[in-house]
Formats: structure tokens, C-alpha cells, sequence
RNA sequence: GCGGGAGUGGCGGAAUGGUAGACGCUCCGGACUUAGGAUCCGGUGGGGAUUACCCCGUGAGGGUUCAAGUCCCUCCUCCCGCACCA
């Protein structure tokens, strides 16, 4: 018997199943498909223990599906543009190119090492332009159905990235990549129309309840942030014009006491101008420009400026003021707001600084609400009062009959607004892709010509010092002839966000054509994807932007289906404890003593033992999935991710733990091992599996049961903890009904076929976890062809049945005694035998039986 | 503040309203050994009786039910997301 050598077996079956072109996947119109994708890596180095468990579910799931007969498309690539690149090459003088593809070398290799099933004919590698191409192509389409627009704005800009960020891109205030914090800054730059189709991203959600994890649905829903209200208009006498407001509360027209207006709004630009004002509300604006990170976390009061002006209300013709507030936002609704201090918080906190007048026009049905004893703003619904002729309506109502009378007199009207923004998309990077458009003097802006595409990255480009990007110092790159007039022009020297790749390759994949972006017969028979996992990081950013791409090639024509990804999984986080010494901070596992001191430059101080958190290096409490391949091998890094815990919840990565997975895969590999050549010879044949002894009997109904456990887990519920755990209660229990079986038993043919299928299904069971180790003891056993092209194991339900069962005896719930009776027990019969139980008689003496409650096959419980 | 999720042994985690703690780890004991950090066997929620008996136990408190970790109400704690969005 030999012993379990992972690193030989694994190495094997990857060349075999590599040359055999197990895991190509083409268009079969005869067989069902099933597309399941793991959102493709940044190509950063080295893969991490978050890859691993990501592409471990994704593979598992892939083989079970398989297994059950479908054509899977499983495909692998890069996600090879963007910043970290640069900052490579700034460091160690490397070419972002160079840096990338050897990464994507070293990465690719790694991930075979973890044998995962991938389709690797199928590769995408964004950075390369037989990709972006089509990226540009895209774009230049959408540029004339006016779904692209050149735009100033004020952006997000990170001065250390040197680089516009999207609204989606800064997390508090910071950039998401490097952690600077944001300027705001004037800029040009393309943007796409997500806006546009900001209802249909809202309502399709629907589509995915119950597919998607909710919390992702809701955070989308809270994204596009949609608000139904009215636009109402204010007239301004010292402008002889008119200022539109937003309100989500037509109800509390009637309580506005004056106007507020985002400072940079045009309009308080010109009145200021107007009023004398001018450096006054320019000073304002840079302040709140400055301070908006602050003024957001509530540490800065609000703050206006008066300026010198009175808006007319349109229903009371009263005269109110008109402030610049640092707490109106341009982009949000119309950049103005009607203010209702008794009903808005906010504009009470203002109302209360300034000593503007306070009107309240809602109440609680009860009790009158009366503004000296109001504390804070009554931001209920409620009934009206002081509305003229409104009042006495509920707040619902009131808000449909105020917007009519507004619409009637031409002041107002019924208005949605989104919270979403359009996507900015520019980048004035380096190690993107060139956006495709020209700048002509005459022309204007004029897109590349579709045939001239793509417009190359230029690779001899040289990062300098400055971080800044070098495409607009390259001449040859940037001067070129415009595609209407034949004249001099220039190229755009921004390159598109990032996102941009990512959200389209799960299209590519289905059809890596040189020709087109992919061809509408293999899309159509592979898309939408039917399972798609990754992190809970890209629920907002990555998700919505594939979205807004699907629907807006839908509306191309390119596809035919309005979302890429059926089903969502959102894996947990790998995560690990954390040590912290007193001097040193955080420290490495091999830096605590055994006794738990600080080691460390012989610090010797006491060491603290941090909860659990995600692995970083900054924490040291990174564990490298090549060490522990090395260590114990794939298969046993599969098995103890998909067993340490469910799929959507974090896994606690546990040196211990991984040396569980490995000690049980030893156990079988010696088990199947110990049989394997007296059994590899046996034909299994079902049919001779009937009249077994009671004892193979039982072995052979707890295969059965485990094969159906086992199937509901895998391709059901995605559970694979708990599947896992069912073949180890499996193998336990085998093991204990083998040592009860003599050398005489063990030469008898029907116990050797009953063996050889308990053996054979039992590794077609592990093998979506652990394919190297099924595979080689599957040839050892003599099974047929390969184990990653055999069918999942079929159960028989009659042999699920079992003829006796435990059934459960209780006294008002309580457990009680537990007695072996037959399936086919009656009720009567179950009391009967309850009643002749000694320890039940104790409980039930000197009381009477009140009620009997039996559940066939389970348990009696007897109310007394 | 709003929204979502979670609180179960020493730990990771199991339980269509029906035996709480499957499975794994840890720890303890034993076997085999020159040795074992290998392997195998047994035990391992708490308390008490110590043979096979009882009591308590799923964040806290109520409720529904023959029966509650699971359903309902109130509260507490933790994690995550959003947050001056008018």
C-alpha cells in the first residue's frame, strides 16, 4: 500500500486532464449550459487566500454541475488594467506591461496548481487590444445614441493617483485605491448616461429577489437612491426668473420660510454678482468646497450666506429669504430646496441659527403641535393646518392636490429624482484604455473611425517620477488627422475607468471571436450567467456598471436579455486572528513565544491576541496559499475552505483546522488504498446488490442517504460545509462497519461489489472538492474513464426507507426514553410502547393523560 | 439616524416548529511504539449523583404551541452597508 503523495498525484492528473481538454466547453444546442463565473482577479502578484475561496466555490460548483449532465462553461482572465501597474513601475522602473504579464504568468500558474476546471482557451486579458478594442467600439456607439457626453463638473479628485474618481470610487471622503483623501475639482471629462436607464436598473431588481442576497439588492436600490416628489417653482423679482426646488414634502409647502440654494448653484452666483456679493459668496464656496468632508460627519454647523434676495411662494405670494447653505448639495435634485424648519430637521437647525421664522403645518392627529414647544423638527406625515385651503388633509393627499394646484397655475409639477450620478468614466492615466475620440478644430469632437480601431496603447511610453500620465507628451500618439476633414487633430488622452473592462468580459468569455466583440449565437446560448460569486465589495460598483452594460448592448442590439447574472453569491471574507504586542504592534504568529510574549528583538512584553480579521500584511496574518499547497496540497486546501464554513459568511482560516482536512483525506487514501486491489477487478453490478445481509444492508442505506444529502447540499443549497461533513460521518461510520466484517466476509463477492460501489460513490461524492486524490484512487479502483467526466452517483429512495426508526418518547416535551419500533408504528401501538417504558412511568404515575400527540416516524409526546 | 445580518460548548460551525450541539478543531485518557507533534480507539456543554439517574442550558425578558435555537412582542450586544439626497 502506498501513501498519500499529494504533490505526485496532483501533478499527474493536472497534465492528464490539461491534455485530455476535460474542461473545454463549446455550444451544444442538444445539452443544457450552465455559465458559472468568479469575478475575474486584478492580476496583482500573487493570488491570496479571498482568490482561493472564491475560485473553490466556483469550481465546486462547476464540477457538481457537470456531474449532473450540463455543458459549464468555466472561464478564467485578467482584469489587467489599472493603477497598481503604474505604481509598480514607479517603484521598480518595470513596464506596466511587463509587470502585468509576468504577474498574469505567475498567477495563471498558480491557479492551475489548485486544479481548477477552467476552459483556459477561453482566457480574457483586458489589457491587451484585441479586447479593449471592442471596449472602444462600444463606446463610439454609444457616443451617438448620446449615451456618452463630454461634461465639466466638479469631480472627485485624488492628488496623489493624480486622477478623476467616480462617486462609487471614494470611500469617507478617501480615494478607494491609495486612501488619500479627495479634493473637489473642476474638470472635463466623458461620462456615460447611467442615469438614463436609472428606472429600469431599479426595477429589474425585482427580478433578481430571491436570486441575489438581499442585501445587495437593497444596496443598489439605496444607490440609485430614487425619490418621487415635485419640482416647484419660486419666483425671484430681483432676477425676473424663476428657481426650481426639489421637495419630497409638496405637503409642507405651506410651512417654507425661506429658500436654500447650494452655494456653487448658478443662480446664487448671478444674484450674488448682483448684490454686490460676489467675493463674499466665492470665499463661502471655497470654504465649503474645503470642508465638505467635515460638514458631512455633522462636525461643522450649517452655515449660509444671505443673499440680499427674496423668493416669492408660489401658492401664499408671501416673501421669503434666499440663503447660499453649506448643506445643499449642486448635484442632488434641482440644487435648491424650499425650507420647512418645523418639518425638516436640517432646515430647523438653520432656521434656529438664523432666527428665521418657524411655521408649522403638519400635526399628529392628536395633539396640535405648536412651535414654541417644538424641539426638533416633526418630520411624520400627519394632517394639515395653516394651509389655506388644504388644510385639514392628510399629508398624502395633500401632496397630489398641492402639485395639481401648482401644475394648474404653471409653478410646479410632479418630479422623480435618482440619487445616481452619471458614471464618469475618464482617467487621466497612463495603463488604461485609450478613449477613442478626437478633438479637431474645425470638427470638434469627432470619434475614431470604427474601422481605425483600436487606438493603441502606446507601450514605449515612459512612467516618470511625477506619477503624471505620459500619453499626453507623446506626439505620435496624441497628433493625428481627424477621421471627417483629413486635418490635424488631436487624440483624447484620458483612458477609461477601470470598471469599463469589467463590465462586459463574462461576454467575451462566451466567445472569443478576433473578429467582433463576440458572436450573438454563442451569447445567446451561454448568457445570461446562471451563477455568478465574488465578493460583497463589488455589490454596488462592479454589479450596477455590468448591469447598466448589458441593458445598454441589449438597446445596441448586441444581446438579447436585460441581466448578465441570474444567481449571486457573495462569499465571506478569509479571515484570521490578529497578535499585537505593546511595542512592536501587530506582529507574526512565529513572533509569540509559547507562553505568549513578544519575541521580537527580545521585547518580551505580553502579547494580545486581536479577534479575527480580514488578512493583510499590514496586520501579519496573511496565510499564502503556495505554502500551504506545498504543505499539504491542493485537494486538502480545497476541502478545508469549503468546510470551515458556509459560502456567505466569513471563514476563520485555522492552522489546525487544515491539518483536520488533510488527516481525513490520509483516512480515505488508506482506506480505498487497503481494497483497492482486491476490488479492482470486480464488475459493479447493481442488479447482484439485492438480498444483502442486514448488516451490508445498513452500509449500503447510509450510502443512499449520504448520496442524497450530499446532492441536496452541493447543487441546492451550496452548503458545502455541511455536504463535506456528511462524507466524514460517512467514512466514520464505514470504517466501524468494516471492523466488523471477518476475512471470510471480505472474500465473498456481493460484499466485495457492495464494497466497490460504497468506494466508487464515495469518491464521486468528494471529487468536486477534491478531484486529484478521487481521481487517482478512482484508477486504483478500476473505475471507468475519468472521474471528472463521470456522473454525479444516483440514489435508490426505496433504500432511503428504513424499517425501524427511534422513536422519541416525551412527557409534556421533555425528552424522555427513546425506543427502537418499527416505521410502520400506529399511533395506539406507540403509546402502548410508551407506556410500558419504566423511566415514562415514573413521570407519568398518579397523573392523568391530557392529550397524545404522535408524528409517525419521529416521536409521541405524551401531555399529562 | 436609516437599512441589512448575526448572537448556540473552549473554538469553527449543525439542526423543513419535533432527540440542541451533526461534522471538524482543541483538550483529556488509552493502544501501538525506542520515540512521537504519526496512526488508531474512547471521552469531551454546565451542575449534581458517579453503572445506564436527574436538573439546567441556544444574548435577556415575555408570549404562541402538545412541543420553540427556530414563530410573535420588548430589550441588549456585535458586525456590515448608507448617511445633510431635501
Amino acid at each position: 500500500m502506498s501513501e498519500y503523495d499529494f504533490s505526485l498525484i496532483e501533478k499527474k492528473w493536472q497534465e492528464i486532464w490539461e491534455k485530455a481538454g476535460v474542461y473545454q466547453s463549446d455550444p451544444d444546442p442538444q445539452k443544457p449550459k450552465y455559465y458559472v463565473l468568479e469575478m475575474f482577479p486584478y492580476p496583482s502578484g500573487k493570488i491570496h487566500m479571498g482568490h482561493v475561496r472564491n475560485y473553490t466555490l466556483g469550481d465546486i460548483i462547476a464540477r457538481v454541475k457537470r456531474m449532473k449532465g450540463y455543458n459549464v462553461l468555466h472561464p478564467m482572465g485578467w482584469d489587467a488594467f489599472g493603477l497598481p501597474a503604474e505604481n509598480a513601475a514607479l517603484k521598480h522602473g518595470i513596464h506596466p506591461a511587463k509587470w502585468t504579464f509576468a504577474n498574469i504568468d505567475y498567477m495563471k500558474a498558480q491557479l492551475k496548481k489548485l486544479g481548477f476546471s477552467y476552459d483556459w482557451r477561453r482566457e480574457v486579458t483586458t489589457c491587451l487590444p484585441d479586447y479593449y478594442r471592442f471596449e472602444q467600439k462600444f463606446f463610439i456607439e454609444m457616443y451617438e445614441k448620446g449615451l456618452a457626453y463630454r461634461h465639466k463638473t466638479l469631480v472627485n479628485w485624488c492628488p496623489k493617483d493624480q486622477t478623476v474618481l467616480a462617486n462609487e470610487q471614494v470611500e469617507d471622503g478617501r480615494c478607494w485605491r491609495c486612501g488619500t483623501e479627495v479634493e473637489m475639482k473642476e474638470m472635463e471629462g466623458w461620462f456615460l448616461r447611467i442615469t438614463a436607464y436609472a428606472e429600469e436598473l431599479l426595477e429589474d431588481l425585482k427580478k433578481l429577489e430571491g436570486k441575489w442576497p438581499e442585501k445587495v439588492l437593497i444596496m443598489q436600490k439605496n444607490w440609485i437612491g430614487k425619490s418621487v416628489g415635485a419640482e416647484i417653482k419660486f419666483y425671484l423679482p430681483d432676477l425676473g426668473e424663476y428657481l426650481s426646488v426639489f421637495t419630497t414634502r409638496p405637503d409642507t409647502l405651506f410651512g417654507a420660510t425661506f429658500v436654500a440654494l447650494s452655494p456653487e448653484h448658478e443662480i446664487a452666483k448671478r444674484l450674488a454678482e448682483k448684490k454686490g456679493l460676489a467675493s463674499e459668496l466665492s470665499q463661502f464656496i471655497q470654504r465649503v468646497r474645503k470642508e465638505r468632508r467635515a460638514i458631512e460627519e455633522g462636525l461643522i454647523e450649517k452655515e449660509g450666506l444671505f443673499l440680499d434676495a427674496y423668493a416669492v411662494h408660489p401658492l401664499t405670494q408671501e416673501k421669503i429669504p434666499l440663503f447660499a447653505a453649506n448643506f445643499v448639495l449642486l448635484e442632488y435634485g434641482t440644487g435648491a430646496i424650499m425650507s420647512v424648519p418645523a418639518h425638516d430637521q436640517r432646515d430647523f437647525e438653520f432656521a434656529k441659527k438664523y432666527h428665521l421664522p418657524i411655521k408649522v403645518v403638519i400635526t399628529p392627529p392628536e395633539k396640535i403641535l405648536k412651535v414654541e414647544e417644538l424641539e426638533s423638527a416633526y418630520t411624520d406625515q400627519g394632517i394639515l393646518i395653516n394651509s389655506g385651503e388644504f388644510t385639514g388633509l392628510g399629508s398624502e393627499e395633500a401632496k397630489e392636490k398641492i402639485t395639481a394646484r401648482l401644475e394648474e397655475i404653471g409653478l410646479g409639477q410632479k418630479k422623480v429624482t435618482y440619487r445616481l450620478r452619471d458614471w464618469g468614466v475618464s482617467r487621466q492615466r497612463y495603463w488604461g484604455c485609450p478613449i477613442p475620440m478626437i478633438y479637431c478644430e474645425t470638427c470638434g469632437i469627432v470619434p475614431e473611425k470604427i474601422d481605425n480601431l483600436p487606438v493603441l496603447l502606446p507601450l514605449n511610453a515612459k512612467i516618470d517620477q511625477t506619477g503624471k500620465s505620459p500619453l499626453p507628451d507623446l506626439p505620435e500618439f496624441v497628433f493625428t488627422t481627424c477621421p471627417k476633414c483629413g486635418a490635424k487633430a488631436c487624440r483624447e488622452t484620458d483612458t477609461f475607468d477601470t470598471f469599463m473592462e469589467s463590465s462586459w468580459y463574462f461576454l467575451r468569455f462566451a466567445s472569443p471571436d478576433p473578429e467582433m466583440p463576440f458572436r450573438k449565437e454563442d451569447v445567446s446560448y451561454y448568457l445570461p450567467v446562471d451563477q455568478y460569486i465574488g465578493g460583497i465589495e463589488h455589490a454596488i460598483l462592479h454589479l450596477l456598471y455590468a448591469r447598466f452594460f448589458t441593458k445598454v448592448l441589449r438597446d445596441l442590439g448586441y444581446l438579447n436579455f436585460d441581466e448578465p447574472f441570474t444567481r449571486l453569491l457573495t462569499q465571506g471574507m478569509v479571515i484570521k486572528e490578529t497578535y499585537k504586542c505593546l511595542v512592536h504592534g501587530w506582529i507574526y504568529p512565529e513572533e509569540v513565544s509559547a507562553d505568549g510574549l513578544c519575541v521580537k528583538d527580545n521585547c518580551g512584553q505580553r502579547v494580545e491576541i486581536g479577534k479575527p480579521e480580514k488578512m493583510s500584511k499590514s496586520k501579519c496574518n496573511v496565510v499564502d496559499p503556495d505554502a500551504m499547497i506545498n504543505k499539504y496540497g491542493a485537494d486538502t486546501v480545497r476541502l478545508f475552505i469549503a468546510f470551515a464554513s458556509p459560502p456567505e459568511k466569513d471563514l476563520e482560516w485555522s492552522d489546525h483546522g487544515i491539518e483536520g482536512a488533510y488527516r481525513f483525506l490520509k483516512r480515505i487514501w488508506n482506506l480505498v488504498e487497503t481494497y483497492a486491489s482486491s476490488l479492482k477487478e470486480v464488475d459493479l453490478k447493481e442488479e447482484s446488490l439485492q438480498d444483502l445481509s442486514p448488516h451490508l444492508l445498513k452500509i449500503r442505506r447510509k450510502l443512499h442517504q449520504t448520496i442524497k444529502k450530499v446532492h441536496t447540499d452541493f447543487d441546492e443549497r451550496f452548503h458545502f460545509n455541511t455536504g463535506i461533513a456528511a462524507i466524514m460521518e460517512f467514512l466514520n461510520f464505514l470504517q466501524d462497519s468494516l471492523r466488523e466484517l471477518t476475512s471470510e466476509d471480505l472474500k465473498d463477492l456481493k460484499t466485495k461489489i457492495l464494497l466497490k460501489e460504497v468506494f466508487i460513490k464515495l469518491l464521486l461524492l468528494l471529487s468536486p472538492v477534491c478531484p486529484h486524490l478521487c481521481e487517482e484512487l478512482w484508477e486504483r479502483l478500476g473505475g471507468r474513464g475519468l472521474i471528472v467526466q463521470a456522473n454525479f452517483p444516483s440514489w435508490e429512495e426505496k433504500l432511503l426507507e428504513e424499517e425501524k426508526f427511534i422513536l422519541i418518547v416525551q412527557v409534556n416535551g421533555k425528552v424522555r426514553d427513546q425506543i427502537e419500533a418499527p416505521v410502520d408504528l400506529t399511533k395506539e401501538q406507540a403509546l402502548e410502547l410508551a407506556l410500558s417504558s419504566p423511566k415514562v412511568k415514573k413521570f407519568i404515575e398518579n397523573r392523568t393523560l391530557k392529550n397524545i400527540v404522535y408524528v409517525p416516524k419521529k416521536l409521541i409526546n405524551l401531555v399529562v
